[in-house]
DNA sequence: TGCAGTGTTGCTTC
DNA sequence: CGAAGCAACACTGC
């Protein structure tokens, strides 16, 4: 689910949360009932015992990657991949022992997958809701993290983001622009819908391999990339399937998107019937028309 | 009823 | 080497 606008909309609102101060709140408890979602350390057990006492200073994303910078050192490094998000809300003793069948905080269903808790000393909570149990959950030490990030490519909100950077990223890539797009080594926090989405705003064919396009439609697609995933941080993101604000409110892109999952129905700009088909093994929607 | 499809990533296989 | 397939998991929709 969650792409960089959903990641970007996450980590402002916990920024600025206001029911609990996130910032310089410090971990004193978490629950679990997947240990599988903690990769590093290992054990649940260490995991529980390391963040204990650490003070939130910093919270930040790289693409898709949230992550938490801590006291001593330490990092706690999220990604939500399909169906994660986080949530956010306050808590009361009774909670640190509360299995989530009784989804109290959350408004509807898809919050009820409630997988990991963190516990802060000043009340409040902050939840991992993850239908298919694939976020991942780490922590980590400075040179772990730096070494873990840097594999990344750049992020599109990076102030160093400039067109040179895009076409030096897209440089001699053979495959579709949409894979192209979407792989994180490359360009960070891309996935397939804001990939659809922008190649729409560009009117460039998802099938084009990245290594054919002019300068001039490298130049367009940069700044359809750029407008796509501002607008869709203006509308705190898309919630197609299951991502959800902090609040446990939706998204408000969805409701404009122009190709993605619209297969069968009109292209808002020129009326053809919009495509679906797989690139990369990944379901990809276009306007066979007007996307060149 | 059953099975293909789902926003991600990384590992395995060819 | 790169590309493709699949696994991790749980549910929806055809």
């Amino acid at each position: 689910m969650p792409e960089l606008p959903e990641v970007e909309t996450t980590i402002r609102e916990l920024n600025k949360n206001r029911a609990f101060k996130v910032l310089n709140a410090r971990f004193i408890d978490v629950w679990t009932d997947s240990p599988k979602l903690i990769k590093k350390p290992k054990s649940f057990k260490f995991f529980k015992e390391k963040i204990k006492n650490k003070k939130i200073k910093k919270i930040w994303r790289k693409g898709k990657n949230i992550v938490f910078t801590l006291s001593d050192n330490f990092y706690l490094l999220i990604h939500q991949k399909l169906s994660g998000h986080l949530l956010a809300g306050k808590w009361t003793r009774e909670d640190s022992q509360w299995r989530p069948k009784n989804p109290k905080y959350l408004k509807d269903r898809v919050n009820t997958y409630i997988h990991l808790m963190f516990f802060l000393n000043n009340g409040g909570m902050i939840a991992l809701s993850d239908l298919r149990k694939f976020a991942k959950v780490e922590l980590l030490k400075r040179p772990e993290i730096e070494k873990e990030l840097s594999a990344i490519g750049i992020d599109p909100l990076e102030k160093g983001f400039t067109f040179s950077k895009f076409q030096e990223a897209l440089k001699n890539k053979k495959g579709e622009i949409k894979k192209v797009l979407m792989n994180q080594q490359t360009i960070a926090g891309i996935g397939n819908i804001y990939s659809d989405e922008i190649l729409w705003e560009a009117k460039i064919n998802p099938l084009r391999k990245a290594c054919n396009l002019s300068k001039k439609e490298l130049k367009t697609l940069y700044l359809a990339t750029k407008t796509i995933l501002k607008k869709a941080i203006k509308t705190k993101g898309s919630s197609v399937v299951d991502y959800r604000r902090i609040s446990g409110e939706k998204g408000g892109f969805e409701k404009i998107l122009k190709v993605y999952r619209k297969e069968g129905q009109k292209c808002p700009r020129c009326g053809a019937i919009i495509k679906k088909t797989k690139i990369g093994g990944r379901t990809a929607h276009y306007c066979p028309n007007c996307q060149k």
